[in-house]
Order: structure tokens, then C-alpha cells, then sequence
DNA sequence: TTGTATGCGTTATCAG
DNA sequence: CTGATAACGCATACAA
């Protein structure tokens, strides 16, 4: 009852045709008369047929569809890049079907299998930072399915992989705050095992090394959650108060963190960035209207979206196996107090 | 080759079972033997079968699958509204496809088609501002399609409603105002056609006239595009602040408003709120951290879209069609500097 | 209790 | 050039 779609069977019967003859018709066959064509077509757009996705998906084991797993949709980052995903998914046809992990290596696995199980026909992935095992990952892009992974990526897979130069994005912004005058700056690190995690961290070393400071230890604090759960927040940055030689500054290497750190310090009454330098990587919105402007890395989420996208229907409209994949690098903006003063 | 997922059949086979058999004992059907089921669930487990949702889809004219449309993903209202969506469905075991309208027609109406035509067993829908005619949606909806719209509904169409006080929301925020001391404010609308942005300028000018306040017409602009293209902001605010009668205070009622109508004050070195009230609505986050912070009518977005989608999978799972439909209006949050002082 | 046949909407293969 | 038939994976009416 429910949307009594009109089918090909309704369009032959109506013209006394087999149904055969009018899906050929409808596939632009070179086997039909220009007159049986044009009879169905017409017909066909008449009574507004529209081929039924799913017996087609059936039939043809895909489904015109992607997948996409991320952490959180409410995050503006993801959604950016869910937006730039979508755009270039709906120019090729091809349907967008969302999921969250929110951080949960299970649900990651339960959004997998269902998505797996739904023939879409490829993933865009960034995985969740509870994450450890990456074996289903590995055993579907081994059976054939297209992964491309965007911002926290997986090494051991061999695919496509978009991500910006978070090494540069983290030492650019630390080099920053050096060359104004703070010398003790803190790194607050997303869950350790995550790619962004490393090359950020890598980026901050790099910068305090090349400018002749030494990195303490104790300055580099992991908020498991990545910064979600305002307490482990919290505990690190008053852990990072607390020290002996006390920061003066912080590199806030998650969105979340960001925030939740502006947040905290305001709380505590210490005042950004005079009291305490902060920088972190964010694409919130409205982080240039904050008086004074909070100072972000910040990543083309939107473009990321894009290229992803762009690379994974490459992979899944290739008729052979690809082996060269390749690993997109995007330049993040480092935005100081509202104005940009670096890109690429 | 891609995913070779076992099916029914492989089971069949390798138990020596017919198909039938096997699909009643997954199915746990009170005509199988104990044993059979026992055998065929042990093995499937084991192999681990899943069904495909494609040929079920394809059988059952369901998909266990909801579709969503809304204007834009990247907005931090959608987006917590989706992840409200997604909550839900996801313990309901219902998968989510998510599509923008951005906000055109066409566009919607193509969404629309896509996913009824990809058999969703219901639609959650938030309606693009360009839209006027909704007989498409009737038409679905009278066909038996389970529609529940969220925060802009369509009157024509008698089905299940999530909207928030919008009239309170706009009220208590220009009364605010007024008490404050404000005396000429004005209203930055949404797209006139919107169910929210008749229920927002009704409270606007209720509050206006409760407070013995003339309504100056003048001082009511609409936006077409709610405040996405900044030049149609930029356009009202310089027609505003070039009225005779100046006014000293604005009330924005869409999200993207509410940000670059402060982008643009700030701009012009107008201060908020010494030289402008100002008050919108809002989810956008760090509204609180701006100094002074916003002022924000917010929405309880997350649990609009926990609500709506309760409400959906409700309307697809009873068995016989429902008549009395229900409109839940849900309290926005009024947010002063910061700190919310009304609620309900 | 189990098996056989049919159909969901479409296309591919094989006959005419 | 066109038509009949089988198949995709599953559930079910009908047989046995």
C-alpha cells in the first residue's frame, strides 16, 4: 500500500510489451526500435517511473550508496566534512548513509557490519579512538570493499587516506607561541593510539626542540575521551597547574579540548591569552568572535569531505583492483586571534 | 567477490536442509523441531550469518530504515538533532539516511523521491525554507508514508509535530529586553514562509504590545536564506540602522542570524549589548564564552530529534493506521550572558 | 515437522 | 528486434 511505486511490469503490461523489452527500452538498449523506445520512454516519464533501488542493489550487489563512520555527527568538524561528503555524493548519484561510533570500538564494528551487510558500496571512515583492533577493517578492504580514511587513519591498511599536516598544523602553532615569548607550553593530546594524536605530538616536540627548549614530560597530558568528558579535562589541566615549572601556554591538539580548556580557564579566572597562551585545533564556529579571538588551528573540513569522497567513488567505479592509493596531505590554517597568518 | 556473505542457501546446503526450513528456524517459527533450530542457529552463529537487509527489503516492502531531511547538516541545531535521531534508532535497530535540502525545493523533492523510492519505512523532516508547495509530502503522507516533522512543520499535513515554544521563545526574549530598558527593537526574520518564523514574530510582537510598545514595521526584515548568505544580513542591518526611528536592540530569529548579525555589529564597531541589545536564537556553541557573552534562545535540539524519532518508529510499528496525531512542543532555554534564567 | 513453489523488481541469457 | 525464463536472498502459502 505504502508508495505503490510503478515498476517496469506495469509499464509493459500497459503498453502490451514484456518486460524485457521495456527494461531494455528504459536502458537505452541498442536492440530495441527507435519507436519502442520512444513509446516507453515517454510512457515511462508519464507515469513517473522510478527503477526500484533496492531490487537493483539486490540484483547488482551495490547499492549507489556510501557509508560513512564517524565519531559524532555534532561535532563541527565531522559535520563539515559530512557536508562536503554529501555534496559530491549527491552530483554522482550516490546516497549517503551516517553513522556514529561515538568513540566505541564496538559500535564501530556494529556500524561496519550493518553497513556492510546494507551493500554500500564503499566506507569513509575516521575511526574511533577506543579503537585498538583493526582487523575488520583490514579483512573487508582485503575482500574488495573501498575504504578511504580521513583524518584518523588506520597505517596498516593500504588505501586512500585524507588528512592535513597535523605535524605542521601542531608545530606552527607551538612555534607561535615560542616566538611570543612563552616558554612552557603544555600539549593537551587526544587518545593516544589516534594518527592525529602522534603527528600532532610530533609537531609540538619538533617545535620546542628546533627552538632550543626542552620538552618536560609532564607537560603532555592524553584526555582518553579527547576532551568530550569535561572532567578528564579538567583533571589535566589541573594537573598541568599544579606543576612545578607551571605552563604557560597549551597546544590543544581536539576540538573538544579546545573549548572545554577556554572554558575551564575562564572558570578559574585566568585570562587567554595573558595568563595563559592557548592555541588549539578546532573548527568550531565563532572562536574569532570571542573577545580577545581564540587562536586555532583549523582544518578544511568541507574539503576533506570532498576529496574523500571524490578518491572513494574513484575506487569503487575502477574495474581493477587499485594498489597504488594514495595519502592526501591538506594544508589546516593557523588562525591567530581571529586572522589568518598561515596556510599551506 | 566483494563481501561474499553467506546466505540462507550456504546453510541449507551444508546442513542438508531446504531454505524454507532453515529461514523458519532463524526466524524461531513454532513449526520447526527444537533440534532443527537448534542445529541451524548453532551453524549460522558460527559462520556467522547475517541476513541481508537488501532481499528483506526487497520482500517485506520495509527497510528498518528512516530517512531524514533536513536544510543543512553543518548546523549545529541539525546536527544535535541528528545525533537525537541516531540515538534512537540505533537502539531500535533502525538505520538512519540523512539528506540536505539546502534549503531548495527541488532538491528536497528529489531527496524525497530517493529515499521513499530506497523504501524507508519513514521520513523525520525539517522543511527547506524555499518550499511552498507540500502536496508532494500530502501526497506521501496519504499514500501511508509515517512523515514526523521537526521545528518547521507544515500545517497542511496532519501527522505527528516536534516543535519548541517558538512564540514563548521569541516573548520572553524580547520582553527581556524590554525590561531591560530597550525601547525600539527589532526583528530579523527567517524565510517568511516557515512555521517558526510566523510563531517567533507572533511572540515578538506580543511582547511588544503587552509592553504597550508600537510595533514599527519598519523595524521587521525578513531573510530569505535565514541568514546564510551574509549579505542579505548585512543588507537588513544597514536598512535597520538607517531607519528614522533606530533601533536599539534586535531580536534574530534563526541561528545563522543570530551569528553574523554579531559578526557584522562587531564589524561596525557596535558594541553588544551596550550599543545594540541583541538576542537570537541559537545552539551554536561558545555563545557563552563571547565577552560579554550572547544572549540565546536556545532549542533543546538533541531531544526534539530523541522525540521525533520515538514518535516515527511508533507511527511505522502500529498495525493500523493512526488518526489522532499529536504535536509536542517542547520549552526553548532562554540564555542571558550566559546564564540561563527561564526555562518551560 | 519439513519441503516445494512463488514472488518482491530488475537485468542477463538464451531463444525466437 | 522482441519475448520467455532464471537469478539475486529471503519469506511464506501450500503441499506432503
Amino acid at each position: 500500500m505504502k508508495f505503490e511505486a510503478v515498476t517496469i511490469k506495469d509499464i509493459a503490461k500497459a503498453l502490451g510489451l514484456s518486460t524485457s523489452t521495456v527494461s531494455r527500452a528504459l536502458r537505452d538498449s541498442y536492440e530495441i526500435s527507435q519507436e519502442t523506445k520512444k513509446l516507453v520512454l515517454d510512457y515511462a516519464a508519464r507515469i513517473n517511473y522510478h527503477p526500484n533501488p533496492i531490487a537493483l542493489s539486490l540484483k547488482e550487489r551495490r547499492s549507489r550508496s556510501i557509508g560513512v563512520i564517524v565519531s559524532e555527527i555534532a561535532n563541527s568538524f565531522f559535520s563539515q566534512t559530512i557536508n562536503g561528503i554529501e555534496s559530491i555524493a549527491y552530483n554522482n548519484g550516490y546516497n549517503v548513509i551516517i553513522s556514529q561510533s561515538r568513540e566505541s570500538a564496538d559500535r564501530e564494528m556494529l556500524n561496519l557490519q550493518y553497513l556492510t551487510s546494507r551493500s554500500v558500496d564503499g566506507l569513509i571512515v575516521s575511526v574511533a579512538t577506543e579503537t585498538r583492533d583493526f582487523s575488520f577493517f583490514k579483512e573487508l578492504h582485503d575482500r574488495g570493499m573501498p575504504i578511504v580514511f580521513f583524518d584518523r587513519v588506520v597505517d596498516v591498511i593500504q588505501t586512500h587516506k585524507v588528512i592535513v599536516d597535523n605535524y605542521k598544523g601542531a608545530y606552527d602553532a607551538t612555534l607561535h607561541l615560542v616566538q611570543n615569548g612563552y616558554r612552557r607550553i603544555a600539549n593537551m593530546v587526544n587518545a593516544a593510539g589516534l594518527s592525529i594524536s602522534k603527528e600532532r605530538l610530533a609537531g609540538y616536540r619538533a617545535a620546542l626542540e628546533d627552538s632550543g627548549l626542552v620538552v618536560n614530560e609532564n607537560h603532555i597530558k592524553y584526555c582518553q575521551h579527547g576532551g568530550m568528558i569535561v572532567a578528564e579535562v579538567e583533571d589535566a589541566l589541573n594537573e598541568l597547574l599544579a606543576e612545578g615549572e607551571r605552563p604557560d601556554a597549551i597546544i590543544a591538539s581536539a576540538d573538544k579540548l579546545t573549548t572545554n580548556c577556554l572554558r575551564l580557564l575562564k572558570a578559574k579566572g585566568l585570562k587567554v591569552p595573558d595568563d595563559m597562551g592557548l592555541i588549539g585545533f578546532s573548527n568550531t564556529d565563532l572562536t574569532e568572535l570571542l573577545d580577545p579571538p581564540l587562536s586555532v588551528i583549523k582544518q578544511p573540513a568541507f574539503e576533506m569531505g570532498e576529496i574523500a569522497t571524490g578518491l572513494l567513488l574513484q575506487l569503487i567505479e575502477s574495474k581493477r583492483p587499485v594498489t597504488d592509493f594514495e595519502t592526501r596531505v591538506l594544508g589546516t590554517e593557523l588562525i591567530i586571534r581571529g586572522s589568518s597568518v598561515d596556510n599551506r
